[in-house]
DNA sequence: CCGCCACAGTACATCGTTGTAGAACATCGT
DNA sequence: ACGATGTTCTACAACGATGTACTGTGGCGG
């Protein structure tokens, strides 16, 4: 049925293991058998079995992505920028959808798929730091996001709270007094959500400008819709605004929106910043200046940090990085004309960092 | 090291085929005997080595889906929502980016993955009716879109001709006379960009419009930066247009930031609608009318008709599937007022069809 | 001419699981 | 009491590749 090393083996007149080693590129073979091997190869239309393979050399060369959704545009920009990545080390990508669901990511880190590939590269939206004895996991990791810190685990994370500080700031330099905030979650100590209102408030605070609750709207899932409901609500309920920091991109679109339905101008009376720096916001009308965590920058040193690991598990204690982070000056904060294209108006940079983890 | 079935087996005091037996749920087992089983798979933290399963049951329960890019929103929900079907069918999805490169599918098809996955779902964009012979596989494949038709395989394709048609006769609806095309590749006899032509060219003939060169866009990627740089060149050329039918919805996207950018005003100046109903368009300002072609169906039919395929891979001939698409009408066609929801305006159905292919 | 090393290739065990065949025992209807 | 049937479990041989250890060559320096 199946054609297998065996049969290529026979045709070639040599033994299995010398099949082997020619699909291997083992340099010691003589041109001839080469040449009878890829013959009977190419004649038999034989195929590498990589279950077998994987078996036997316990490597699989995938990794896997967890993350909440590939419909997020932020997510399938990240996963396309991993896939890149991973291809340069010839290593394949597994997604893994955690929909945003507890148990999903419980799954992901219990290992359930261990052995289907080396490693796993996971951006949590529901643990946090409560659940960080789940990450002492015995395969090789890769933290991304901002939900949890010292985890026994290398942890790629964003500039969270100097990014949106600088972006409040942005706003405020434009005049704005009343900037309201798109996407809070309120009670929340961890992730996204918390730093970038912690930045917020920190930026207020440096552009002397009052804080008011009321300016700081909430939105549990961050989508396109999500953004524009919380955005209407503000609206609706009268409170009064001159600029709007969206925690997201895609609330950022969907506040507009929202605006645009009230016939409200961005950035004529409402100034808009988003974060993330999807591609969407290249295009939007008016377009939508943003944050630029460094996604590919976050791509890249994932799939470095994770390939290093693999290679050797215990090598060396867990780092953290963070990428420089940009903010991008779009039409929506004025910083350029309509029609105009983008421009970087302020870096927060990054670093990297050996982290000491206690030993449970 | 790793824990393995027979150490299970040894604490436990049974066979290691029981282990296996309790594993996978074999019913006739002794509830003592499972208990003792379980509580040594707990207490040594036993994983099932998926690979060797794989390499034993000949199946991995997992199946490719290759995709140009997941950038492209339209691929990104297409994934999300198959990675969805195939969870129902507890299938785990590799995803493949050919990245919009002849050799890269040429390769998904070549199989050299083949023994990692048990079928694939493959989007091509560069191959075409030429190369039919590529098509022909030892393996489990469903085709997707409309660059191949009459290959030994099922497809799931859409409505193009006729959703283009109705798209046009939308526009001409409302009075607009000079319809431009964004996204047009002269010369091509088959893919979406032919089809949809073809159905705009229909859709002129059918409202009585006249046919003028002119109005038709080349744009090679379906990106929104190419949206947009196509209809600034028709713009800046001076061809005159009240409408724009543009092939895909992230060059809407683009199509829409180049008007907006010349401050022409959508729909008042120029009706516009898109193609794919991909999230995007239901916030951008204007809201933008698309086809939605049934993204959620295809991806459903083609995960059924894989599954069905893998189960029986010679039990019937091949079939077509096209899922009814309908045209959703929004504020860039005049439909619903500022601020309003989407509203379906037409729908053409979709069927299903055996095929018969010849047999070489 | 001997010892050493690089080259070319082979035999065999092994990776961790599951399919097959069948053994041992209990239950049951007649 | 006896075969038939069902339950519970086991032994063994695969699945298709690769790592290890080993056998012969031939070339080369001394």
């Amino acid at each position: 049925m199946t054609v297998t090393m065996h049969d290529v083996a026979v045709r070639a007149g040599v033994s299995i293991k010398t099949v082997s080693n020619v699909v291997n590129g083992y340099p010691h073979i003589r041109p001839e058998t080469r040449e009878r091997v890829e013959e009977a190869i190419e004649h038999l239309g034989y195929r590498l079995n990589t279950t077998a393979r994987n078996l036997r050399t316990r490597r699989t060369d995938m990794i896997t992505l967890a993350v909440p959704e590939l419909s997020l545009p932020y997510f399938a920009e990240l996963a396309d920028s991993v896939i890149r990545s991973a291809e340069e080390h010839r290593l394949t990508v597994l997604i893994e959808q955690t929909s945003a669901s507890r148990d999903r990511e419980v799954e992901v880190l219990s290992g359930k798929r261990r052995h289907l590939t080396d490693g796993l590269i996971f951006s949590p939206l529901e643990l946090g730091q409560d659940d960080i004895d789940l990450f002492s996991v015995e395969f090789p990791l890769v933290v991304l996001g901002e939900r949890v810190f010292d985890a026994p685990a290398d942890h790629v994370t964003m500039n969270n709270v100097a990014a949106a500080k600088a972006a409040t700031l942005h706003l405020a330099a434009l005049g704005r007094k009343r900037i309201a905030v798109v996407g809070a979650h309120e009670g929340e100590q961890v992730g996204s959500a918390a730093l970038r209102t912690a930045g917020y408030l920190q930026g207020l605070e440096e552009a002397g400008l009052p804080y008011d609750p009321e300016l700081v709207g909430e939105a549990g899932l961050w989508h396109r819709s999500t953004g524009a409901e919380t955005m209407a609500r503000m609206l609706d309920a009268g409170i009064e605004i001159d600029a709007v920091f969206a925690l997201n991109d895609a609330m950022a679109l969907g506040a507009l929106h929202a605006l645009h339905a009230r016939r409200i101008d961005v950035p004529g009376d409402v100034a808009l910043i988003g974060f993330d720096d999807i591609d969407d916001v290249k295009y939007s009308a008016p377009t939508i200046s943003s944050v630029d965590p460094g996604r590919e920058q976050i791509a890249r040193t994932a799939v470095d940090l994770l390939v290093e690991r693999i290679a050797s598990m215990n090598g060396r204690g867990y780092r953290r990085v963070v990428p420089d982070s940009r903010i991008m000056g779009r039409e929506s904060t004025g910083d350029v004309p309509t029609g105009a294209a983008e421009k970087v108006v302020a870096v927060q940079p990054g670093g990297i960092e050996d982290v000491r983890v206690a030993v449970a």
